[in-house]
DNA sequence: ACCTGAACACCGTTCAAGT
DNA sequence: ACCTGAACACCGTTCAAGT
């Protein structure tokens, strides 16, 4: 006799993604996720490999939802280096509102519960786009990563606790970017845009 | 009658660093220690209070070394911006040394697992100390920020395997910090040194 | 076809009992 | 004093048995 399911696949990675942001990364157990879908811990293994499946699963949609936040609005005439400005900005929002699940993209995680490392580095393919304007075609890989490593390193700090020296972070955070687009032209000849 | 101690907190110490260092955070079982130091797991709470506080006294030591990797040479006669070049790079030699240790020192761990964040914080010290005479004093904490910043934005997506798409990593490390160090000087009156 | 309790291996931790 | 085996709570995972 067929027994109907009591859950889905969708549901439980959305349920993990939940406990995850709530309570962190060992909050995150079958345990836990079962009961929140309203099953027992055996059930989660018709739908998920293992636990290193789901957790992998978590950071690749965590990774697809950055990359819809950082895409560029190619509707926009501001000019390229405030697109990078309103990019970072963005960026940071983002991080800010799932601290728990930008950690899950760098935490050390054995190979087979990591995110993809191909999407996470497509990640910052709108900055490369925006910045062509800037440097020229050559030039925007190495400039791009220049700013995505910088900001990367900034908004992890602030979460570890490690910019508590003082003042107003935001207003540090948007001096920073300027400094970095003042290198870039500085060390650049720009094209047209 | 006393029973001979086997072992001591610094050794647990160690070999809780070498497993770490060997096998990662997850490979870091107080069993693993017990075996490694040559007691059972219970032995262990004589000397450590439990799992977290060992890991927290890992992540510590790992600041502390790293701290004392990035001393500058006070003797040194080298300009400044060749200094912050220096200790960028003595920076990413010990990330590359000790991948497992630096990426405790960000991983998302619970707080009493987590290492002291003042000393961390701490261990950018001597490039704000060197920045001074890029910057001047009002300048160099901000000016300092943006370099640690993207140094450890840098070599954590150089460890997470953001940086495949291509070229010599080392040559794109020093190319990045250029840049940093012409935008500093682009936005900054310098002082005398 | 899916769900469950029971079972197993593993880990952290406590504690009574040994020396 | 320190060490140990046994025990407990917890977690991931498998599987035979239920519906």
């Amino acid at each position: 006799m067929p027994a109907p399911s009591r859950t889905s696949a969708d549901e439980i990675l959305a349920a993990a993604r939940a406990i995850l942001e709530e309570d962190g990364i060992d909050a995150l157990t079958m345990q836990a996720v079962a009961a929140r879908v309203g099953v027992r811990a055996p059930s989660l293994y018709k739908r998920v490999a293992d636990r290193a499946a789901l957790v992998k699963a978590v950071g690749d949609a965590v990774t697809e939802d950055l990359r819809r936040t950082l895409e560029p609005d190619r509707t926009s005439d501001a000019d390229a280096a405030d697109q990078v400005r309103a990019i970072a900005h963005r960026f940071r929002t983002f991080v800010r509102r799932h601290p728990h699940g930008y950690a899950l993209l760098f935490a050390p995680l054995p190979p087979d519960q990591a995110p993809d490392a191909g999407a996470l580095a497509a990640v910052g393919r709108p900055v490369v786009e925006v910045m062509a304007r800037l440097t020229g075609e050559e030039g925007a890989l190495e400039a791009a990563r220049t700013v995505v490593a910088w900001a990367h390193g900034f908004v992890t700090m602030e979460l570890a606790g490690g910019f508590r020296l003082g003042g107003d972070v935001g207003a540090a955070y948007d001096a920073g970017i300027k400094t970095i687009l003042a290198g870039i032209s500085a060390r650049a000849i720009p094209s047209s845009g």
